[in-house]
RNA sequence: UGGGGCGUCGCCAAGUUGGCAAGGCACAGGAUUUUGGUUCCUGCAUUCGGAGGUUCGAGUCCUCCCGCCUCAGCCA
């Protein structure tokens, strides 16, 4: 895997691993015309204020990529220039997704606060050339002073305060002098803009709030728009990308560039961000499903936050590739979960051991198989793997099948066990059902059998065909094993736009999570890593659950499930 | 009703200067198969939100219309 570094063979001529989009257009240009020296410097700047998901993997795949693809670099930044909603816990939790996900930022680990002496001697700059005012008007004026869509806002009456008093101000804005929410600095731009953000925005409010990184040293904090073009410009950022919502502010964010002196500039390109079926992405709506109980935190396995996907089983190559796959644009979308789930499969399919587990448990006796007789026998790890190797697993009189591959009155396109048919076990043998025991419910209790002694590892060379092969688990070897099956969070495609003012709790799936106590699995799996994943055969891809998993009480979650096309045929 | 965006197959999404619609997912057939998995073939937009126009020729240029998203935090 190379996905870690900048990989420094890729020109931006030869980078044709990865699909074209506008943005690779627009650097594309600039490296023709020599802008930036034709550098490529991206970064992902999050707020350490939640945690991350997979919206967030889609911004950090395309920074981190578009830096590899052109031999560029990219910066991880923390954007903590809000005390009052950041901590230190969520700094950790992004540092490690984004490890995780497999980007390397090498040195280049910033902190938005790092810069906050540096802000503050650019806004005396802006003041100093008359482009920025203490203003002493409240939340609630400022608010009414601003207009409306259709209305031009006002100007403060403390608009045209002289620099000096301005200077002044700003000083003793910073000293701690003032309360909050008593004095604002802001730019002086244009009341009547039909653009809002242009209406004088807010650069500074005063926080008497303790900063995560810089404890109590301010009392002033810059607003995003200051910020972050600062940020960008300090760190010689190339282009800088961020979601759709943000467009309408590019013309501030050039607006303090252009009004300072001798700063490099950057460039704004927004995109669309990533909305998935069957889940959410917004924090809000997420911490509400953490708070209320409806997961059991925010590395529930069904979560769309990475710390959940991981939990999840779902390989970080997975993401990476779906990322690829789903591209970059600007049209508002919502990408169908299947696409997801086929880049884990693909990823799975190559890489995941694969085990028996039987999960709804039917016991079959062979009854012409001598009574002690174990025998061990072998099985390949991954036919799609020469090196994986293979195992030994042990066969005896007594096994489990899988409950629903059995049927006694059968439709001719069912190839399972019925009575009288021969099927294949496995690895093991040919066998034909005999005999069926019931208990007076008519519950089957258990299958009788009588295998084939020339067929040993499941093959005959006789040209007899089988059509079915089931997976099974010697009885007396078999491990119990607890299986926790996932499915969508939400039984609607987008919970999200609730029709009748609907919550989008209502949307909540009642069966995203069930529990199976009852599993059997071949012995093996007792000694499995936590986080490990497997290939279920014939059922799907199952991890060790990274918590809970422990060689007493091992217990498993579904990634995904194989496809299925029986299912489909029995549905229709 | 002001501004900024977007609208190509069920879902994503390519489409440099107009030259006659990539690819993936999904779906449907078929072949191979000791997983009804994988793999492999095959099919799947006479059409690009709509209507006009320019042109030998338009998804790409012009005009008008329609729809959707977004902006009035001292959040990011």
């Amino acid at each position: 895997m190379s996905a870690g570094k900048n990989t420094p063979d890729t020109g931006s001529e030869n980078n044709i691993n990865r699909p074209s989009n506008f943005i690779k257009n627009i650097i594309d240009e600039d490296i023709k015309n020599g802008k930036n020296d034709a550098r490529v410097h991206t970064r992902f700047p999050p707020e350490p204020n939640g945690y991350l998901h997979i919206g967030h993997a889609k911004s950090i795949c395309l920074n981190f990529g578009l830096a590899q693809d052109y031999d560029g670099l990219c910066n991880l930044r923390f954007d903590d220039t809000n005390p009052v909603k950041e901590e230190d816990e969520y700094v950790k939790s992004i540092i490690e997704d984004v490890k995780w996900l497999g980007f390397d930022w090498e040195d280049r680990l910033y902190f938005a606060s790092d810069y906050f002496e540096h802000m503050y001697d650019f806004a005396v700059e802006l003041i100093r050339k008359g482009k920025a005012y203490v203003d002493d008007l409240n939340a609630e004026e400022i608010r009414e002073y601003r207009g409306t869509l259709t209305k031009p806002g006002k100007e403060s009456p403390y608009r045209n305060r002289g620099v000096e008093e301005n200077l002044d101000l700003f000083s003793r804005m910073r000293a701690g002098e003032f309360p909050d929410g008593s004095k604002v600095l802001r730019a002086k731009i244009d009341m009547s803009s039909s653009n809002m953000n242009m209406r004088d925005p807010v650069m500074y409010r005063i926080l008497h709030a303790s900063h995560h990184r810089t404890g109590d040293a301010w009392s002033i904090y810059p607003m995003y728009d200051w910020a972050h073009g600062l940020e960008d410009s300090l760190e010689g950022i190339t282009h800088s990308i961020c979601t759709l919502e943000f467009e309408d502010h590019r013309p501030l964010y050039d607006w303090f560039l252009e009004n300072l002196d001798g700063v490099h500039r950057p460039q704004q390109i927004e995109f669309a961000r990533l909305n998935l079926t069957y889940t959410l992405m917004s924090k809000r709506k997420l911490l509400r499903l953490v708070n209320e109980k409806y997961v059991s935190g925010w590395d529930d396995p069904r979560m769309p936050t990475l710390a959940g996907m991981r939990r999840r089983g779902i390989p970080p190559a997975a993401i990476r590739d779906f990322a690829d796959r789903i591209g970059v644009a600007k049209a508002d979308s919502i990408v169908d979960r299947a696409m997801l789930d086929s880049c884990i499969r693909d990823d799975l399919n190559k890489n995941a051991k694969r085990v028996m587990v039987v999960l709804d448990p039917v016991k079959v006796v062979i009854t012409n198989y001598p009574e002690d007789q174990v025998e061990e026998l072998t099985a390949e790890n991954n036919p799609e793997k020469e090196d994986a190797g293979s195992r030994t697993i042990p066969f005896s009189r007594e096994i489990y099948i899988e409950r629903e591959d059995f049927l006694e009155d059968a439709p001719k396109k069912f190839f399972r066990m019925v009575p009288g048919r021969e099927v294949r076990l496995k690895h093991a043998y040919y066998v034909t059902c005999t005999n069926v025991i019931k208990d007076t419910a008519g519950e089957i209790v258990e299958i009788h059998c009588e295998y084939d002694p020339a067929t040993k590892g499941g093959w005959s060379d006789d040209g007899r065909k089988v059509k079915g092969t089931l997976h099974w688990v010697s009885v007396k070897h078999a491990a119990d094993v607890e299986v926790r099956l996932y499915d969508h969070l939400f039984t609607k495609e987008n919970p999200d736009e609730s029709r009748e003012e609907k919550d989008f709790t209502a949307f909540l799936n009642p069966e995203s999570l069930v529990t199976l106590k009852n599993c059997k699995a071949e012995p093996g799996l007792r000694e499995s890593e936590p986080g490990e994943s497997f290939q279920f055969l014939r059922k799907g891809y199952f991890c060790s659950d990274s918590k809970d998993f422990s060689g007493e009480n091992p217990v498993f979650n579904l990634i995904v499930g194989l496809r299925d096309s029986w299912q489909k045929i029995e549905n229709k």
